[in-house]
DNA sequence: ACATATTTTTAGATAAGACTAAAAAAAATA
DNA sequence: TATTTTTTTTAGTCTTATCTAAAAATATGT
């Protein structure tokens, strides 16, 4: 399907069709109003009422106590606001200097930036990257992502070893924790034990061993070679 | 007057304040109603409304039927709002390859962002920049302007000469008008002839003759040499 | 299958920011 | 100065996006 105008949207309308787009991927029913209402951080009646003129402009659709999922059409407009919010936290990390920690909340807003110029030439500028800097895929303009094999660090078997190539959680007080630990996307990990007791791995980063928790080992992606 | 913690404002009262900043510059007295809303393309009792939410903030002083003035706090908002219009012009066309006649409209929205450290960094890519696009000086972080004696092209008398250095009007028919016809900021402007009747003149740039009329002669400023 | 718990929707309220129409104040003019 | 015009304000309405509280539908557990 292909849109020649794209209408526009509101913050809010954008916020909403982001949210589904991401709960989305990890349910294959609808999207339940109680879901959104938690990711957005606003409560279950506002949802509805969204929904409803979400349903209406035809980007998702919502039938009564059924939950939503997006149309071809609202799923162009949700991948398209995750695209610029990938594509700015390229920017700020490569151009201007942030942390991977840092850029998420400044992301939210320029993600609401309307000028298709503008995406487009950052994109040029950026030189096309195709992975934020938490290792989550850029979409390209129709909406496709690059899918790469990654597994949770916690599947990986003793022995076995990966590149860094994602984190599940973005929270800074995650991202600081991996900084801290010298754990940077790119790097080779080997998990040289696994404790059965509690989850936890003992592994080597950079020719240094470290034991990291099941918790931490659930959040990072790894490349297996 | 300093302020460590800047509440943050509306995207509406900073557009009010934006406008109000700019309409004091040519007036020394209140800036009245309508010209804000004339500014802004809004209706007067829409402009009253929220003169009275930014004087209850303290960024306006307002009293009834007698316009309005900036506090040092409100142009201290209105500055920083300013500052940031004009960094992202820059940063839109020198590094996004953005034209000086496009970058109007994505600038206004860019300017709303909340960021103190974007802004600073922003600074920084750019080389803290002292003028936007259109040569119009960009506030420091105290809001300070650097000011350049610089003079409407139509006041030059025969035989004068100057660097172009800004523009009067930025509508992108003038720019793209003086696209056209080669003048750009920066380049040397001699007046060969001054017309009288009409106020049009016959000047050179780039060792090239061109007829100018008074009006835009009225609205390209020089420093003259 | 029935009672209870959870989820979702409805109804009604609120706040921000805009509008129209009418009233009030100020400015301009005869 | 009195009258007319213009400007500004007030009063009331609308839309968007929230909220709370209550009602309705669905899901769960024994």
């Amino acid at each position: 399907m292909s849109f020649k105008y794209l209408p526009m949207f509101t913050s809010s309308e954008e916020n909403y069709l982001k949210a589904i787009y991401h709960l989305e991927i990890d349910v294959d029913k609808g999207v339940s109003t109680n879901a959104i209402a938690e990711k957005l951080v606003t409560k279950a009646s506002s949802v509805t009422d969204m929904v409803k003129k979400l349903s209406e402009k035809e980007l998702i659709i919502y039938k009564k106590y059924q939950g939503v999922t997006l149309t071809n059409f609202g799923k162009k407009i949700a991948s398209s606001i995750v695209r610029k919010h990938r594509l700015w936290e390229v920017f700020l990390v490569e151009k201007l200097n942030f942390s991977w920690d840092e850029v998420h909340d400044v992301a939210e807003q320029l993600e609401h930036i309307k000028s298709q110029k503008l995406i487009n030439q950052l994109d040029i500028f950026l030189g096309f990257p195709s992975h934020d800097p938490h290792g989550d895929p850029i979409p390209d303009k129709d909406g496709n992502l690059k899918v790469v094999e990654k597994s949770l660090l916690s599947t990986l078997l003793k022995n076995e070893s990966g590149i860094c190539v994602g984190v599940n959680d973005s929270s800074s007080e995650f991202l600081q924790f991996l900084d801290k630990k010298g754990i940077t996307l790119g790097k080779q990990i080997k998990v040289l034990e696994k404790e059965n007791f509690d989850g936890s791995l003992f592994i080597t980063i950079d020719q240094k061993k470290l034991s990291i928790s099941n918790k931490i080992a659930n959040n990072l992606y790894i490349q297996k070679q």
